[in-house]
DNA sequence: GTCTATAGGGTGATAGAC
DNA sequence: GTCTATCACCCTATAGAC
């Protein structure tokens, strides 16, 4: 059975390969822990992983490509952490709960906060198998955030701007975490306060 | 009197240095409006002034050295465009008027607002001369905003995180300039309402 | 004193030997 | 599939021409 054997030879090839890049990103990921999105350079990663950095090249077609697999990755973590199950109950408390899982998110894993929403590799752009997985996070927070009562886009973009704000601020300057957690406290108030007026202004 | 000479000399030099060291700054500037921080190359900044690469190092002693001097006179544009007179009258006005002159500069002036706030060159940290500009703005800011009633440095804090991360957005995203100021205007109210509430009820 | 030519070590990328 | 060799570009440094 020459086809069926093939088929398996194929299989395990393609398994490898599977293997090897994910080593490779692995070995990419441990470096912008380490020393930031920006020191991550091919001959660096190909150390890591016992190669040469012509090599990487058998496994991506360019530093692109490995930068762009990185951010699906990302993406597919921040979109699975957003998504996660709520357990708060009322609005406050499903806005602070969705507040710090962003928070939680950034500062648990820097190097992935700033690869996906700072883009500090120079002429980077995500493609969109990459990015498709960041715009379902922002549709299941916006949806949640409307069901908190926060249906305005605008107000919505501003939770969005605020709350990445003050992880930037806090990744930064490593700040005191009961600080960092009164910050958000006081975003939450801000945003809900303002919800709030509009409401009473147009009912009134 | 070749003593006078040599000191009309030496400040005519020193003239030339610095207006060449202006010319070299210029450049950068230039480069990095139009494409970032992080596509400032030596070799470019050294064709539009007319020299070759390795010419510059006759007035700046490294690349991080022209990068320290964009810091520096962007922290002075920063601190001289935030330390500028209020006009506004009343803690709302105050406050809201901060808010704006930050944003204005962000927009205004993206090169200089990436290079002070978010440190897009590897490997770059600005010395101590350089940062003191930004230090003091950051005092006056303060100052200002503990006169407006918001003496609290967490909201003080939030305030920067905020509006920080809407000017990021801003100039990402090209959002409507009008939904900002909508939004900024909103978050004052509010911000200042907390503060009061706060104040209140430690008074209480 | 001012600038250039040159060279070294780094990067990402490609071609071709094995 | 991995390597060596190479290219082009970057920043950096130094020696030397004018």
């Amino acid at each position: 059975m020459p086809e069926s054997d093939d088929d398996a030879r194929t299989r395990r090839r393609r398994r490898r390969r599977a293997d090897a890049r994910e080593e490779i990103l692995d070995a990419a990921w441990q470096i912008a822990d380490e020393e930031g999105i920006g020191a991550v350079a091919l001959s660096e990663v190909a150390r890591r992983v016992g190669m040469r950095a012509p090599s990487l090249y058998n496994y991506f077609p360019s530093k692109h490509a490995i930068v762009d697999a990185m951010f699906q990755q990302g993406a597919v973590e921040f979109r699975d952490t957003m998504s996660a199950p709520l357990e708060a109950r009322g609005r406050r408390e499903s806005v602070r709960a969705i507040a710090f899982r962003f928070m939680d998110f950034a500062l648990a894993r820097p190097a992935r906060f700033e690869l996906l929403f700072h883009r500090p590799v120079p002429g980077f752009f995500p493609t969109e198998a990459a990015y498709t997985p960041a715009l379902e996070a922002d549709a299941v927070v916006s949806e949640r955030l409307v069901d908190a009562g926060l249906g305005d886009p605008v107000l919505q973009a501003y939770c969005r701007a605020s709350i990445t704000g003050i992880a930037n601020q806090q990744i930064a300057n490593q700040l005191d975490p009961q600080f960092n957690v009164d910050m958000v406290d006081a975003a939450v108030d801000v945003v809900l306060a303002i919800a709030d007026r509009r409401r009473r202004a147009q009912s009134a």
